[in-house]
DNA sequence: CCTACCGATCGGTAGG
DNA sequence: CCTACCGATCGGTAGG
C-alpha cells in the first residue's frame, strides 16, 4: 500500500506532544497522518476525478473534519501533485529494481519484456492509484508543476530507448524507435481503461500478447 | 470544423442580411444555435474538460448568455453527451466510408491500414475535438448513457476484430485477436496525449509507423 | 433566447 | 488538527 519507497518525506523531526485532550501523543506520529490523506486522496482521484472529489471527501476518507487537510497541504492543487510524484518515484524506484543495473542487457527482448511487466504491475496493481492519477489527471496541473513532472516521466521512458534500439537494431523492432515507445507506452496505459483484474487476463498473459504483439519473434 | 459528416447540419440556408434588432422568426430555425453550442462546448471539454469547463464558458463561446444553453438542453450532462454521440456517429460513418462494404478485403493487411488511418484522423484530425471528448471524459457519464454509447463503441470496434482474425491467421498477426484489438486501440487513443500536427509525424507516417509495429512484414 | 436570481457546493482561512 | 465561516462559482430555473 505504502507506495514511497525512495524518498524519505523531510517530515518535521522532533515536535513533542502540542497538547491535544483528543488523540494520545503516539498517534500523532506524523508523516502517518499525511500518508493518509495521499493514499485517500489517491484512490478518490482515481475513482472520481480530480474535479469530482471535493477536499472534504477526501478528509472524511481520512478520518478528519473538513478543513484539515490544508493544515497538511496548501492546496488541494498540492495534494494532486504530491500524489503525482510519489507515483512517478514509486515507478522509477521499481523499473530500477526490475531491471537492474546492465542496460540493455543481452537479451533485449528479456529486458523489454521487463519493462512491460512492471509497467502493467505499476498502473493495474492493487492499491496502486498513484500513478493511474498521474496520467489521466494530467490537466489540473499548473505550467510550473507539470514541467517538474516532465522531467520524471522523461527519466522512466527514457530507459525504454536503449532497449528498444537493440531490438530495432536487431530486427525484433520494425518501427522507428522513437514512434514505437510512443506508441507501446500508449497501448499500454489505456490499459487502465478496460482491464479488469477479476475478469481478464492476467497481468502476465497481457505481457506475453504485448510482447507478441510489438516484437517479431526471434 | 465541422465533424458530422453524415446528419447534414441543417444549416439555414438563404437567410439574409441578418440584421439582428433582436432576432427575425426566420433566423430561429434552429439546428443553427444549437450546433454551436454542441461546436463550442466540445473544443472547450477538450480543452478544459468537462468539469473545467462551466455553461457559462460554453454559452459565451457560442454568443449567448448564462441561461440560454438550457433552452437547447436539459443539462450541462445532455450536452457533453450530445458531443459525444455526435462524435461516435461521425466516426462510425467515416470507417464505413474508409472501408467500403467487403470486410475482410482481400488484403487484410490494407484493410488495417485503412482503419488505423481514418481512426488517427477522427482523432488528430483539426477541428475533430468530438471524439476525444468521447475519449476522455468518459467519466461525467450516467450509467444509462454509458451503456448507449458503449454499444456505438462496439460497433465501432466489432470492424477490427474479423481484419485482425484475418491476419492472425495468416501469421502477419502474432497475439491473440481481442488483446491486440485493445492494446491496438490503447495505442492509437493515447496519441492524443502527445501528437502534434505540427511538430511531430504526420498522420501517414504514424500509419506506417503502427502498421510496422504491429504486423510483421509480409 | 435574455434577465434576474436561487440554492448548493467548494476551496480555503482565522483562531484556537 | 477542529470549529466556524467567507467569498466565489456553478448548474439550473422562472418568467417573460
Amino acid at each position: 500500500m505504502d507506495i514511497l519507497p525512495v524518498e524519505t518525506a523531510p517530515d518535521e523531526a522532533p515536535k513533542r506532544a502540542r497538547g491535544r485532550p483528543r488523540k494520545t501523543p503516539d498517534e500523532r506520529d506524523d508523516g502517518n497522518r499525511r500518508q493518509a490523506l495521499l493514499s485517500a486522496a489517491a484512490r478518490l482521484f482515481r475513482l472520481q476525478g480530480f474535479d469530482g472529489t471535493s477536499t472534504r471527501d477526501i478528509a472524511t476518507a481520512a478520518g478528519m473534519q473538513s478543513g484539515s487537510p490544508f493544515y497538511h497541504f496548501k492546496s488541494k492543487d498540492a495534494l494532486l501533485y504530491a500524489v503525482m510524484e510519489a507515483g512517478m518515484h514509486s515507478a522509477i524506484a521499481r523499473q530500477v529494481q526490475a531491471i537492474g543495473g546492465a542496460l540493455p542487457p543481452a537479451d533485449a527482448r528479456e529486458a523489454l519484456r521487463r519493462l512491460i511487466q512492471v509497467h502493467f504491475e505499476v498502473l493495474l496493481g492493487p492499491g496502486n492509484d498513484f500513478v493511474p492519477v498521474m496520467l489521466y489527471e494530467h490537466r489540473a496541473l499548473s505550467q510550473a508543476e507539470r514541467a517538474t513532472l516532465a522531467q520524471l516521466q522523461v527519466r522512466y521512458e527514457s530507459v525504454w530507448t536503449p532497449v528498444l534500439q537493440a531490438l530495432h537494431d536487431g530486427g525484433q523492432l520494425q518501427a522507428p524507435v522513437k514512434l514505437s515507445r510512443l506508441l507501446i507506452l500508449g497501448a499500454l496505459n489505456w490499459t487502465v481503461q478496460w482491464f479488469d483484474r477479476n475478469k481478464e487476463a492476467s497481468v502476465d498473459e497481457l505481457t506475453d500478447a504485448a510482447l507478441r504483439l510489438f516484437l517479431r519473434s526471434t
